[in-house]
DNA sequence: TCCTTAATGATACTGAGTCTCATAAGGTGG
DNA sequence: CCACCTTATGAGACTCAGTATCATTAAGGA
């Protein structure tokens, strides 16, 4: 069980051991990606590295997804948004007003997962457990 | 704790509950969903219903949705399936293979799920759940 | 450095979903 | 049963995300 990458390099290297070539284009966007905070869409990456094509930005992505770099995760809505990935295999929670992501893992829900799958009639192949939240910050802006 | 929509008469109520209009597109739209055995997509119910517009079939379906009516549910590569809802609150499994949904509801997810709300910063306003499966068929018809 | 191969960018294209607006019903109150 | 007001519809244009094409460029191993 080896961690997922948190660095610049450590993203470089996913790409390596993954057998691709590491571009000018692929360190912009590892870039951007790394400093950023939170969540971000594929489009406004495209919009803010304007050196770099809209294609190869959403190449990408989807290269870094792969590489477990960064996470996919769509919100209720459809829109599909990004962030890094700090954790090795987690869920994320999500603020439907400001986009934060936060990622949490939680044995028990592994735990439970486990348990429905032998209930399930079929091979699992994955799965996906979001939640959309109003984060403390949204809340305290509310509230004057 | 009502019970989910189950037959055409449901789900009309379902649609004149929420003050309606009860038009020949919207039953047809609701027949044929109920025609159907698992999952499908708007574009196929589009194409069948050719006496229905197309925005009329995607507006159908918005309403059916925010009715409990049916489920719509966004597989791992964004392809966005609707499944007539047979249970109050579910998640659901989902043959990447051939499509067939499955509804499921786990009073174990639940508890976990009310007890990870407690550990998250902010007031959740909804989660998702999804298992991406090979179902027994699938799996039966891959062993000749 | 050379050479092969993978990656890129410009652009066209697809597919899902939405918008517009003129026309056609639904259904309520009379 | 009708008239009227409002909601719903259809045709088609349009937006937006993502993908395909293909000629050109550049990585990086030998
Ligand atoms: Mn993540
Ligand atoms: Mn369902
Ligand atoms: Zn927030
Ligand atoms: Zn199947």
């Amino acid at each position: 069980m080896n961690t997922a990458p948190t660095s610049q390099l450590d993203a470089i290297a996913a790409l390596e051991d993954a057998g691709l070539r590491i571009t000018g284009q692929r360190r912009q966007v590892i870039a951007a990606i790394q400093r950023r905070k939170g969540g971000f869409t594929a489009e406004e990456l495209a919009t803010e590295l304007e050196g770099v094509g809209r294609a190869t930005v959403y190449r990408t992505l989807k290269l870094l997804v792969g590489a477990d770099v960064i996470c996919k995760i769509v919100l209720p809505d459809g829109t599909p948004m990004y962030s890094p990935s700090r954790v090795e295999h987690h869920h994320h929670s999500v603020c439907t007003s400001c986009g934060a992501v936060e990622e949490f893992r939680d044995i028990t829900v592994e735990r439970v997962l486990r348990s429905l799958a032998r209930e399930i009639d079929g091979d699992i192949i994955g799965h996906r457990m979001e939640f959309y939240i109003r984060c403390g910050a949204c809340l305290a802006a509310a509230n004057d």
